[in-house]
DNA sequence: GCTCAAATATGAGCGCAGTCGGTTTTCCAG
DNA sequence: CTGGAAAACCGACTGCGCTCATATTTGAGC
């Protein structure tokens, strides 16, 4: 049961989420300052070190949180199709999100090389909930005759990621990406990535398979 | 032919690296103050940043020299071995480096990820070297039979590097990385992708062919 | 050797992120 | 309702990275 103290505190969050969010697109990250931040906010600058140890921790929980978001609610609505699409559907809500604010993603991504303690715990444990689920559509797929039924579904997710990061990382790191381009390079590698564990049907590669 | 003027900057760039360097081992990146590398440099701070752009930038520059001597001075004396043995031994430098300071090398790779202009430019001609390095390796292992002759080197380079980035990064982030660690982790990874290029004798696939 | 413009060097000063001792608010036991 | 302890808040202050107006050094032309 919430009282006033608890109340308080996420009124408070919500204020920072909200003027970090409207200033950092305004002027950029590094134009904008905590006390900006921190009279948006409608609190003093110590204040603001209540709830994010620095700068940098304070940008990368705004977009930690909206990946969160974004995780939840794509695996909610997931299509039923085949499981490269339905992957491809979770993760073009990463591409959009990160389209919506190119520089600001150029800045958060660099930040989770150097977490560390609670922040590289938290940031843990979402990728683990990402494999968890990805672990769960492919164990649908198995049971609908997609993937070999001794895939370990954890371990395809990790590998999904992977590919995932490298791709994301170097359309990010373009001129001005844009959604599409970004998918369509995707694609390709992670249909690769799953051929190699689609059942082989006698006489046929699953490469020759899947080109039918 | 090197003025007095030249001299002076070429030596105030050895005493700004000397100082830089044994500061940062000394204290750690964060513990430094310029104005400490500009006292024992015996320069001015002002003249610090006549030197490089910013503090990131000054330890990029440290690292992307060394990452440079190494990849000249391993190249220069790669064993007449098989070609991943031969990377192994190239790569091997880079391990040994980042294991020399390794807390200066996570706070390094993370700046990779956020070059532009000329810093950025300066990295791919790093990286370009490498590619065109190893493609030159590829092609004697080529003539020695080991490679099939159809393969592009430079391709293959690219995807030596990509692998490597990803376990080294991995490696860099754990606890207390050591070089044997390192390299044992890599070695199957880059051994399947060479595994891949080897020439299929007739009736023997490349992996079983291997194992024999 | 002297002159002077260009190149180089300088450190006081500025704006910022982040700290800390003091203040206010919240909660609850009595 | 009240006393007082704990939690939350605050903004003047500190120390840092980096700048810029000024000073010094260099070397070519004479």
């Amino acid at each position: 049961m919430p009282g006033r103290r608890e109340l308080n505190k996420e009124d408070k969050r919500r204020r920072i989420r909200d003027a970090a969010w409207s200033l950092f697109r305004e002027h950029g990250f590094d134009a904008t300052t905590t006390r900006a931040i921190a009279e948006r906010a409608e609190i003093g600058v110590g204040t603001l070190f209540l709830y994010a140890p620095d700068k940098d921790a304070l940008l990368f929980s705004l977009f930690r949180d909206e990946l969160g978001d974004i995780v939840t609610k794509r695996f909610a609505r997931v299509p039923e199709r085949a499981l490269l699409d339905q992957l491809l559907y979770v993760i073009r809500g990463f591409y959009e999100r990160y389209a919506e604010d190119p520089a600001l993603a150029r800045r958060f991504v660099p930040l989770i090389l150097r977490l560390e303690g609670d922040a590289l715990a938290s940031y843990a444990a979402l990728n683990a909930d990402f494999f968890a689920r990805v672990g769960a559509l492919v164990e649908a797929a198995k049971t609908r005759g997609e993937v070999r039924a001794d895939v370990d579904g954890a371990v395809l997710g990790v590998n999904v990621l992977a590919i995932y990061a490298y791709f994301v990382l170097g359309w990010l790191l373009g001129p001005a990406p844009r959604v599409k381009d970004g998918l369509a390079s995707l694609k390709p590698a992670l249909a690769s990535l799953l051929d190699g564990v689609r059942p082989v049907k006698a006489g046929v590669s699953a490469r020759e398979g899947r080109r039918k």
